[in-house]
DNA sequence: GTTACTGCAAACTTTTTGCACGACA
DNA sequence: TGTCGTGCAAAAAGTTTGCAGTAAC
């Protein structure tokens, strides 16, 4: 959590904002799980949200944070990390390659790209750590998804 | 399953020599496993991974392909997709940035780089769809990870 | 012949859902 | 006051583990 306060709460009023613009109420609970993700900075499971959340509203159940950091993700407030929502899959593609994730079906396919192949490690990542490999994740809709979407407008 | 046969092919004998060289018994399962992800190009999650394999080998159970998937994954012979093993993560940083990714802890860190927020999307990727964000991922190990095992080399 | 691997079943973890009560607008 | 949101409990989905028999070396 070293989110400056004062960043937390801009994030944390954009947050409330959003919900009560999209018609949400604005309940004790959803402003207190928006405010323990706005001022995260370690990408925290909704577990961990839950802890610290329940240390000022110690009856909030797991299943209302859920809902909740369901719902932001829902408005676009907070996004999944390397979100593919689901179970683990796995890549047999040992070459170089970099990723195309359609966000609406989950769909990844290889990509490959002499030029992002190239993209370098900037030079503050030597603090982080030894950075062994360098991959270019392009998120968007997939062919698939646009057509669906463009012919039964849902 | 775009993947040539002579690919696959190529694949599958490098698992099966890897596995050997480290001393795992081929066995008539962990190579139709095996054989499985190697012909497959869509990152496919262990239940599709066993639906696949059970054509050909209809006893095989479902716990003994998380076993070999596993066992693959700790050999670097096949990736978890963007992995960060366990609980989905959120991040409420709606500011453009990268990750580096810890692959042995499963830190993430956030990443401010003009850099890399110049990388383009190649145009090959408009074939697959709308592109809407690009993001790099860098993974590693961590400075913390680093320091412990050059500590107490386990 | 050993020992590692498999299949089965059960446990565990993460996430979702139905329902009735309570709180926001 | 009406409706949406919450808490509870149960279920579903994904993954791991202990054990005894089986197969690889």
């Amino acid at each position: 959590m070293t989110v400056p306060e004062h960043e937390a709460e801009r994030r944390a009023s954009v947050f409330a904002e959003a919900l009560r613009a999209q018609g949400f109420r604005l309940t004790h609970q959803r402003l207190e799980v928006a405010r323990e993700i706005a001022r995260s900075d370690t990408h925290p499971e909704v577990e961990t949200i839950y802890r610290g959340v329940r240390e000022r509203v110690p009856t909030i159940s797991l299943d209302t944070v859920y809902r909740t950091v369901a719902t932001l993700a829902d408005l676009g407030l907070v996004t999944r990390v390397d979100a593919i929502a689901g179970a683990t899959r796995y890549d047999a593609n040992r070459d170089r390659h970099h990723h195309f994730v359609c966000t609406r079906c989950g769909l990844i396919r290889d990509l490959y790209s002499p030029i992002l192949d190239g993209t370098q490690a900037p030079e503050e990542a030597a603090e982080l750590g030894t950075v062994e490999s360098v991959t270019v994740q392009l998120r968007g809709i997939c062919g698939e998804c646009k057509r669906k979407e463009s012919s039964c407008e849902r």
